[in-house]
DNA sequence: AGCGATTACTTGGCCAGCCACACAATCGGT
DNA sequence: ACCGATTGTGTGGCTGGCCAAGTAATCGCT
């Protein structure tokens, strides 16, 4: 095979180039996400959370974990990090002292910009070569085939 | 901006629809590819190295983690994990002994139908409700907005 | 030939993410 | 009123993934 040419795809991308497309386009947009998050001293998946708490402080775990459709001890221990790095307090409810309600500190709070600040520029930045159109179908195919797998997910193994 | 109308969606979906896709669409992805993974005792990531393997055996750690686009320690820690399972062989190279050359034992050859089984029904699920036309559409932006990424990327920080 | 770059890889540390298990508080049926 | 089921969290264990630092072998320049 002497080919100089960069079409040498690999073996994965000839498999299932959509599969293959998927992958290879989430590394790279973490990546990017995680160099910006660097910044502000935040890990990938922290400014998630930090979100939802921005949209409406004083959620519990359970609200917090099912938005962000994440596991509860990923959240769990995230939200552990975050209060030793004093972002955020998390206290017992008065009424069920099973949930923990997650409030904001100040220094929580004052991230709320440089966050929103980061998510506007890799927005900016994805969509930068492709047409309204593009955006609109790939968007909704997204969607789409995170649907297909979810389904598909729940039917052959048979919980 | 001076428009604080309170929104019920997620403020991540609001304040970036395609790069909240990106990331619920390559969880769910992954999540599915890791389910079906695990009936072959594999986790996600060590197929894609298996099949750069099934592709052309013998090839070395840098060949590897290059055609993944992977860092170097988690090639060498994969690697090694899947060494121990017996899955494939690494020996140093006779005319440069720093490089590793990989090969794969007959327990990883095995592996090679079930992982290509198991790619080609993760790609026909996650293109199951889309036209062809939306799946050229989808992948070719997903490289887009890659090489988007990826040039950004190189810009900001300056090295 | 010698000695600093460069290359290839390893290791340790850290965090995200999942599963499985454990635990406490609440709820519900008898 | 009691005891099992359910719910909300926490913890341990494992892997993927990145960065940073370190090691060993090779290359290259003087």
């Amino acid at each position: 095979m002497s080919d100089p040419t960069p079409s040498e795809l690999p073996s994965t991308a000839e498999a299932g180039p959509l599969s293959y497309a998927i992958f290879q386009l989430a590394r790279a947009h973490r990546a990017h996400a995680a160099g910006m998050l660097r910044a502000m001293n935040l890990h990938p998946g922290q400014e998630l959370l930090l979100m939802q708490l921005f949209d409406h402080d004083g959620r519990t775990q359970a609200e917090l974990l099912e938005r962000a459709g994440l596991d509860h001890s990923t959240v769990s221990k995230s939200l552990r990090r975050m209060q030793e790095a004093g972002l955020l307090t998390r206290e017992p409810a008065s009424h069920d002292r099973r949930v923990m309600v997650v409030h904001l500190t100040d220094a929580g709070r004052a991230l709320q910009e440089p966050i929103a600040d980061m998510w506007r520029t890799l927005e900016q930045v994805s969509v930068r070569d492709l047409t309204p159109d593009q955006i609109h179908t790939f968007t909704t195919c997204a969607g789409v085939i995170e649907k297909s797998v979810r389904d598909h997910s729940r039917q052959p193994p048979g919980p």
